[in-house]
DNA sequence: CAATATCCTAGCAAATTGGTAGGATTTATA
DNA sequence: TATAAATCCTACCAATTTGCTAGGATATTG
């Protein structure tokens, strides 16, 4: 029941962006620096969180990445399901097309998972990068 | 965030023996044609079972494995945390001995994981095999 | 003693994980 | 207009984990 470092490190990478205030992209030189995190295993984890429509890239000099929306809308569910794919404790209980399975009739293991699976989803589905950003705050006033 | 099949052949096997009512151990061999599990791999399911005290055995003819507890005592968490070990979504708030981290103070990904780990403790920790027999029983009677 | 079980040790193929290497392309700036 | 700074893209790969199977040793019943 492990998360992967994709998902572990692209939260991170994630608010690592978010955290950055100055309007400026972000380079993945400066997030590796800062989170211990390759440059080149970073580049992979862009990829999808692109392509989701999470973050946006400036190319060439002074370029980087920058979050597409605020920091309000993202929520590590958003994160998390793009880098790891649906959450599905699971197959024949995945979010987006459970595998079929000639026992899921009279299958009660299979409620269980399911609840596992929603109490997971709630959590993820109900922090946003925002709430982590003033979460990192707090822990820093000391 | 998968559980591998040892947990859910593990669990399946488990409810098996739970639901037999004879008071006679239940053998391998029913259960593997009972679940599609082979037997040589339900075995290796059942040595760190009864190592935990869920299940005790009964060598030889007519032998087979039974619940050391009644059903009410033995929770989904038992059976999860034994075969695949402590709860957590990521090494650093792992239920027994989190992993060090030099970055712990001050992560705030880490209270993400945590309230994750703990949500899926209280689902498996909430349900017993007592529950899932009651379960079984409702979905059998249409 | 034969049949039926659990117990035990090993091994192993396939998939997944967690990366690295090396270059192509784009863009700001001196 | 070079040059440096970035993202983008393709490929590959070693280590680990997963999901088993094989083959026999041991215990118990009838």
């Amino acid at each position: 029941m492990r998360l992967s470092t994709r998902g572990r490190y692209g939260l991170r990478a994630m608010l690592d962006i978010a955290i950055d205030q100055s309007d400026e992209p972000v380079t993945l030189a400066s997030i590796s620096e800062r989170q211990g995190v390759s440059i080149g295993y970073l580049e992979q984890l862009m990829v999808p969180l692109k392509k989701e429509g999470l973050i946006r890239s400036v190319r060439g000099a002074q370029g980087g990445y920058l979050l597409s929306r605020v920091p309000e809308n993202i929520t590590v569910g958003d994160i998390i399901r793009t880098l790891e794919g649906p959450i599905a404790p699971v197959a024949c209980v995945s979010e987006d097309y459970p595998e079929e399975c000639d026992r899921a009739e009279g299958c009660v293991t299979r409620l269980v998972w399911a609840k596992v699976r929603d109490s997971i989803a709630e959590v993820l589905d109900s922090l946003t990068l925002h709430d982590l950003i003033e979460e990192t705050r707090k822990s820093s006033d000391r």
